[in-house]
DNA sequence: TCTTGACATAAAGCGCACTTTAGGTTATAA
DNA sequence: TTATAACCTAAAGTGCGCTTTATGTCAAGA
């Protein structure tokens, strides 16, 4: 379970990002080298799914580009940047906790709306109904 | 507490919106047309302040702009639109709910990222302090 | 052998949500 | 009265994160 190798076809089906994408991502250098065939084709290992999966989380926690490739790289240059990559680490997990509260308020906000907007609806159908029967009421006089 | 006017520098203070951006949405149909004073300058009111929350809720929680503007276009063409606001408010909660496990998931694999790296810390400085140790036996034999 | 399909690169393009710039008007206060 | 500050508009610019396009190589099957 460990030497298989994929295709970028078959990286892009496991990670949800698109064939562009991976290569933009090394290209940029967010992803780190990846090794190729005799005809210069990306064989890709578990490893680098690894990575993949590391840049998704970052990315979809709001980290920019820049900073995860400077976090990637970090972790290329090694024991010496232990340090730095913990405090990013940590710091970025306070942003995540910002945005999970953040987002919950809204949440709540939104639920609020929708009741408030439920209970409008009430009225406005109460008030059809009231005039419907009032019609009827002025047809049969 | 209800007729009280705002400039557009108050109401930036109040919504963490920058002028540019307050004036941007006016501009685009987010938020509906604000008074003008004879010289030609916006006068808020709270209703303003109030279309301006909503625009921050639904924009913080990953709405795009046109689609606000739809809803904000319900809102002002009245009852008839009211199922419309609702089921797209409902549509929107269900987002949000997705982003927040999204986010609660990464949440977590961050964490177990900075464990990891705590141990991996863990074992470079013993792995130093064991050379530093060799190294002065060594000076003493 | 020829075609098809998966891969490659480099460079340009795109969509979104603002932001910035340039140029102008108006109200207040020194 | 003149300077300053707060406002205005229209239009162009920006930054980010990809995506698209144009062009080409290579391996396998019909």
């Amino acid at each position: 379970m460990e030497n298989k190798t994929y295709t970028i076809k078959e990286v892009a089906e496991k990670t949800n990002l698109t064939i562009p994408t991976i290569r933009y991502y090394e290209t940029e250098g967010v992803l780190p080298p990846v090794e190729r065939s005799d005809s210069g084709n990306r064989v890709f290992t578990d490893s680098d799914i690894g990575w993949l999966d590391l840049i998704c989380c970052l990315r979809g926690t709001g980290m920019p580009i820049k900073k995860i490739k400077q976090f990637v790289q970090w972790c290329l240059e090694g024991d010496d940047t232990i340090d730095d990559r913990i405090e990013m680490l940590i710091e970025h997990g306070k942003t995540v906790d910002e945005q999970l509260q953040v987002l919950t308020n809204y949440k709540a906000a939104i639920e609020w709306k929708i009741n408030y907007h439920r209970e409008m609806k009430m009225q406005i159908d109460a008030r059809r109904n009231a005039a419907r029967i009032m019609e009827q009421q002025d047809l049969k006089n």
